[in-house]
RNA sequence: GCCCGGGUGGUGGAAUGGCAGACACGGCCGCCUUAAAAGCGGCUGCCGCAAGGCGUGCGGGUUCGAUCCCCGCCCCGGGCACCA
């Protein structure tokens, strides 16, 4: 032994190093694999175990949303919520219940296929080697899921079932009436007996074959329309609504994005506006989110009315349909406004300009036709970009043709304007410009009449009246309709009454919600279960024959074009593989050569059931088991929707995910699979960790650890550099790993950092330098139980003193509030709080011990685990009792009473914790005796338990 | 423009009508050490030598008492955006 040892034996051998707790959690981790400590028994079926301990108990079913696997692994953001999730799953086993906490894998996605045409690498090869890192760099986290219901969606075995949904779906249409989802088999069956009128009311029996599919078919809630659809030249695909930008670009890629009619896959989620809207009541959600959700279904109750037009150059009669939300302002109705695509338009255009049309209306055209059509091209070459910059200034041009208001039976003039959009309500509105701020804008420059309607509130001095108030010039006794004097709701109701009374129009809701585009021109997704038949007729293909297999392919791109290019044609990555295409099959009728649909679906299906499978990942005869179901996911109780207890995400998919599971989870529970009719019961939108970025003078990425603040200024070396705040990202050179901080300090450290860092909710930034306060935290419990010189128990048998004892339960009886409410932060404050009493203590009691090594177990498992057996136990504490506070000492036996004067403090009393309001005012006063001044308080208020406060 | 969420020490945050700043980082001082690191202990909102005063984005209000409730404004973050 030389002297150059020296230095390393100076650290006590049994400290709590980095190197010990790598030790310990690796060992941890092994035995919890090994016994399956956190396998979740299900109530029947394969994955049941009547031996378990929490077997029979309450459950609990906590959900975190499943990971993309990206190329670049995991920062240190990305595990926040799982942590999390963990922390209060590890927490809710331990108060006694059955717990079920799995991940999966959310593995059809862009980037490995984009991956794949770069390199030529397969994407499954990349996905898979991804996953696997994925799986790696969580289980080092400690994260106590039950391994045997992980799934990716990009396993056979998994997206046979999203097919098998997709049929479901497919099979399936919605009966109004009913208002639910029912197999298209009783549809059929209602045509052919003729309970239900088909389209033109010819009986069942004497349509045609293609016909009465063609009839079904328009009622499927999945089905091809030739639609206009977002085409993106840039990513060679089509895109849902959801996924194009405000200002009309790809939210992934920017690429601009065009509006083309072409042939598409849809899902009917319009279908399920009223309860995807009305169902939001029932979820313990967000309410920003919520929100979010009815903004973006846009419901609108109103009416549609219809306005006779003058009669066209071909002799027809023309009516134009209108969506109104305030039916009651239609005496305002000065002029008709059509979107520029209009249907009717081109038949409402005359040959030439009635006699004495303003010049300003013309669009400086010598005949109507020429003005629609300079102003469509005109409209049509505008960026979405350019319509919002110039959306104040309202632009448009007359047609040449009149409507006739029905109540007024004014002739009034019928424009085509770009703030008229062709996609929702009709896309067509009578113009009320005194109650419309935006018809008013228009009227001004048009020059076109303005009645009010309503009598605008006092003091109003704008222009358009959207408000309430009594309606005037609103009567028209000789056709039965008389709103003066009512308010804005009677005088819808009334007109509504009188429109449809009248035939003129009727009540009517519209949603801002479109269908939902559902295929993708991609390689790397879910194949459609369809086939095409001789005729070009949709197949759905039968269950036995899932799944439908992605096939190999040489080159896995979609044909791209210039982004700009709108008037490209999507071409698939699966339309080139003819032996594919191309299939024999016999559907029942013998063996026919039929062609398979080369879309594939788009990267929200497999999260839009995943939840679903993690209760009976390994059934081959169904999707989950219906037994399953209702134990996790059932509702609890009458009128309960079910679901998931926790799910806990980012807010980023407040729109798209969240919309599109509900969506399916509705089909699903209409048609009888499914007991719960909300997937998600309660959600939770955890923060983001954020980063600091530094930039050098030219702008460049500076390594972000070696940046050191002086005085308020940030140097790297000597070279001053600029600071910005945002995204962790390899390119901003910021980024954290979860493993750096395993290595530096083990996984409990980090896990007890991540959650004591603020509220789970709360996006708050990185800082490397303060994860060692949560190290310290986590040695001094270490030091208050083993020795670091000797590594003997420093625990002692003999009772805790009545103040070391009197916190533990006021902190346990916290702790348990706080764990409840997911207030992580807090709850750690208090352990802290607990641990630094204790490690003044001369030794530490096992009555102390034992509580602190249990309630630090689902923030730090593996030094608890670690600690508990030194303790003295051979199991683990996984289903060890979390401890309960003992009210009897929760009740302090004095109180100290703060003694306000006007509101400052001025004196303190202790007095014995049930005194009577009669002592502590009179202590109070004496202690304040000075401030008084002899002084008689005016009033003195004692506010039992918590303080005094006297006003002189 | 409209709709949400939020502004508290040098930093992350705590307290939701009752002693503002729990807990932690950083900083300062000390112990240990030949020294450094690690670890441990003390102090640390601002002004002031102190007594004391001031202090939760700004202005007002309710209240014995307001970070918390109400009204008006400013700033930051997010969502929607001609949706009839």
């Amino acid at each position: 032994m030389t002297e150059a040892a020296a230095p390393a034996s100076e650290i006590p051998p049994f400290r709590y190093t980095a190197a010990l707790a790598d030790e310990i959690e690796r060992r941890w981790q092994d035995t919890w694999e090994r016994e399956g400590t956190f396998h979740a028994p299900n109530p029947t079926g394969p994955l049941a175990d009547s031996e378990h301990p929490r077997a029979g108990a309450e459950k609990l079913y906590v959900l975190d949303m499943f990971p993309y696997p990206s190329g670049a692994g995991l920062h240190v953001g990305h595990p926040l919520g799982y942590i999390g999730t963990d922390c209060f799953a590890r927490y809710q086993r331990m108060a006694g219940r059955n717990v079920l906490h799995a991940m999966g894998f959310d593995a059809f996605g862009l980037p490995a296929e984009q991956y794949a045409v770069q390199t030529g690498t397969h994407p499954r090869t990349t996905t898979e080697a991804n996953i696997a890192r994925y799986k790696a760099q969580l289980r080092r986290l400690g994260l106590a899921h039950d391994e045997r219901r992980s799934v990716a969606t990009i396993d056979a075995d998994f997206y046979r079932w999203t097919q098998w949904v997709f049929l479901q779906i497919y099979n399936a249409w919605y009966d109004s009436e009913a208002k639910r989802a029912r197999p298209i088999a009783e549809l059929i069956a209602e045509f052919s007996g003729g309970s239900r009128r088909t389209p033109d009311g010819r009986p069942w029996g004497e349509l045609t074959d293609a016909e009465r599919r063609a009839v079904v078919d328009q009622h499927r809630l999945a089905y091809v329309s030739q639609a206009p659809v977002n085409w993106c030249p840039g990513l060679g695909t089509v895109l849902a609504n959801e996924e194009v930008t405000a200002d009309g670009r790809s939210e992934r890629g920017n690429f601009p994005v065009f509006k083309r009619n072409l042939k598409q896959w849809m899902m009917r989620i319009t279908a399920y506006g009223d309860r995807l809207l009305d169902d939001l009541e029932k979820l313990d959600w967000p309410e920003p989110i919520k929100l979010m959700q009815r903004n973006w279904i846009g419901r609108s109750i109103g009416a549609h009315i219809e306005f006779p037009t003058s009669v066209s150059d071909s002799g027809d009669e023309r009516r134009i349909s209108v969506f109104t939300t305030r039916p009651d302002t239609i005496f305002g109705a000065t002029y008709l406004v059509l979107a520029p695509e209009h249907d009717l338009v081109d038949a409402l255009v005359p040959t030439a300009w009635p006699a004495g049309v303003p010049q300003a209306w013309t669009g400086g055209q010598a005949n109507p036709r020429a003005a629609v059509a300079g102003y469509r091209k005109v409209a049509a070459a505008k960026t979405d970009l350019e319509r919002q910059a110039e959306s104040k200034e309202k632009t448009g041009v007359f047609i040449g043709a009149y409507a006739t208001n029905p109540v007024t039976g004014a002739q009034i003039p019928i424009f085509i304007a770009d703030y008229v959009l062709a996609g929702y309500g009709t896309g067509a509105i009578m113009a009320v410009p005194g109650q419309d701020e935006r018809d008013w804008a228009f009227a001004e420059v048009f020059d076109l009449p303005i009645v009010r309607t309503v009598q605008p509130a006092e003091g109003f001095a704008g222009t358009a009246y959207t408000g309430d108030g009594p309606a005037i010039n609103s009567a028209a006794p000789e056709r039965g309709l008389d709103l003066n004097g009512l308010g804005v709701a009677e005088a819808k109701a009334r007109t509504i009454a009188w429109l449809e009374a009248k035939g003129h129009g009727s009540g009517a809701v519209t949603y801002r919600l479109r269908d939902w585009l559902f295929s993708r021109q991609r390689y790397w997704g879910e194949p459609f279960p369809i086939v095409y038949d001789e005729t070009g007729a949709a197949i759905a293909l039968p269950e036995e024959l899932l799944p439908v297999e992605l096939p190999e392919v040489d080159d896995f791109s979609p044909r791209t074009f210039d982004p700009a290019d709108a008037e490209s044609n999507p071409e698939t990555p699966l339309s080139r593989r003819r032996d594919w295409v191309e299939v024999e099959l016999d559907l029942g009728d013998g063996p026919k050569r039929y062609t398979r649909e080369t879309n594939v679906m788009p990267q929200w299906a497999g999260s839009c059931w995943y939840e679903l499978r993690y209760l009976d990942p390994t059934n081959a005869d169904r999707f989950v088991d219906p037994e399953a179901e209702r134990y996790w996911m059932g509702p609890r109780g009458e009128g309960d929707c079910g679901g998931t207890d926790l799910y806990v995400g980012g807010a980023e998919h407040a729109v798209l995910h969240l919309l599109y599971a509900r969506f399916w989870h509705k089909v699903l529970y209409d048609l009888g699979h499914v007991s719960s009719f909300e997937p998600f019961r309660k959600l939770f939108n955890q923060g983001y960790i954020q980063a600091y970025a530094y930039t050098d003078a030219r702008g460049a990425y500076v390594p972000a650890e070696e940046v050191v603040e002086r005085s308020g200024a940030y140097y790297l070396g000597d070279v001053q550099v600029n600071r910005e705040y945002g995204k962790m990202g390899k390119s901003l050179r910021n980024v954290v790993t979860p493993d750096e901080m395993c290595a530096a300090y083990g996984a409990d450290t980090f896990r007890v950092y991540e959650m004591s860092m603020g509220p789970l909710e709360v996006s708050r930034p990185w800082e490397t330098r303060a994860v060692v306060g949560s190290f310290r935290f986590l040695q001094r419990v270490w030091r208050a139980i083993v020795d670091e010189r000797s590594g003997a128990s420093r625990v002692v048998d003999a009772p805790a003193d009545e103040a070391t004892r009197r916190l533990l339960h006021r902190i346990v009886d916290g702790v348990r509030g706080d764990m409840d409410a997911m207030r992580f932060n807090t709850t750690i404050a208090k352990l802290i709080e607990l641990t630094n009493a204790v490690t003044r203590l001369p030794q530490t009691p096992r009555e102390v011990a034992e509580p602190l090594v249990l309630m630090l177990a689902p923030f730090a498992p593996h030094v608890a685990e670690e600690l508990w057996r030194r303790l003295g136990h051979e199991t683990s504490l996984t289903y060890a009792d979390f401890p309960v506070a003992d009210p009897a000492l929760l009740v302090a036996e004095s109180v100290t009473y703060p003694v306000q004067v006007n509101g400052k403090v001025r004196g303190r009393i202790e007095v014995p914790a049930d005194a009577a309001e009669e002592t502590v005012r009179a202590a109070a006063l004496e202690a304040v005796a000075a401030a008084l001044g002899g002084k008689d308080p005016r009033k003195v208020i004692v506010v039992s338990g918590r303080m005094v406060s006297v006003v002189a």
